[in-house]
DNA sequence: TTATAAAAGGATATTAATATCTTTTTATAA
DNA sequence: TTATAAAAAGATATTAATATCCTTTTATAA
């Protein structure tokens, strides 16, 4: 499971990529609002995915958050990578220090396959894949009250 | 991914099911020696699932912990069902409250199958199953340095 | 029946994740 | 050029996970 931090993240990204098709630089106080996240953490959040370069932003009057020209292909892996690091990618699912093919934990086999899915997914799936997909109506963003 | 605690758990039962296949009742020192585990935080987990009936032991000289006729097998999802509860089999990976098949976040689809293909691995992978692997020879428990 | 070995239970400590609040910097509109 | 709006930065608070320590209970061997 991804943390809640990760999550924030990118139910963010996807927020500001929406915006942005609307021509719209959402601010914290509106991210925060639509991702149902307390604004002061999504705050921050924010604060690491601009200090990665994962995202835009420009402050003062009339500023707030967008994707840059280099930013538009973001991968799920990227900001997993940078929310929380890639250990759910490599790690033993059983928690062993060393265990690869060779040297395998008595879940190894069946484990890999659920862990590379996950991987593959990660690594295909993109911020702006997910946008679009709320956008054309195929899936939401927020929970249906 | 797992908790630590789960992983510990894991390994604990794992190791206590291969010494009861030897007529032994390891202890808490051994179990913490063997799986690599804090001796105390140890304790802690088997007591955990030894309240929950999923392991059993004995006080005073000569105790230990063992398994009992109906704990023979026992599956993951027991163990993370105990150690950390269910969330990791139902949660949206997008972190949304409402998010299903009728109503699905942008992963959804996607998620579900991983999901999913974790959630069969822990309904059908035992203890003893994963033990008798490394009896076998099959598997490993502990790291070989 | 007493000393000892072992798990159970309870209290506390540490660390990491999550969350909030205040101050500072920066940009823009008036 | 000043007031305002916004993000950045820094400090602190809270909660949950991980970890340790001490005391109590229980069983057994001597």
């Amino acid at each position: 499971m991804l943390s809640k931090s990760t999550e924030y993240a990118i139910r963010a990204l996807v927020f500001v990529q929406l915006r942005n098709w609307e021509q719209k630089r959402p601010g914290v106080d509106e991210i925060a609002r639509e991702i149902e996240a307390p604004e002061a953490y999504t705050a921050k959040i924010l604060q690491i995915l601009t200090k990665h370069k994962l995202l835009g932003s420009a402050k003062g009057r009339g500023g707030g958050f967008f994707f840059g020209e280099n930013q538009s292909s973001l991968t799920l892996y990227d900001v997993i990578h940078v929310m929380e690091g890639d250990a759910c990618f490599h790690k033993c699912g059983f928690g062993l220090k060393s265990c690869n093919d060779n040297n395998p934990c008595p879940l190894h086999d069946k484990y890999v396959v659920v862990r590379d899915g996950f991987f593959e997914i990660a690594k295909t799936e993109t911020i702006s894949a997910l946008s679009d997909s709320i956008r054309r109506g195929d899936a939401v963003l927020n929970r249906i009250v």
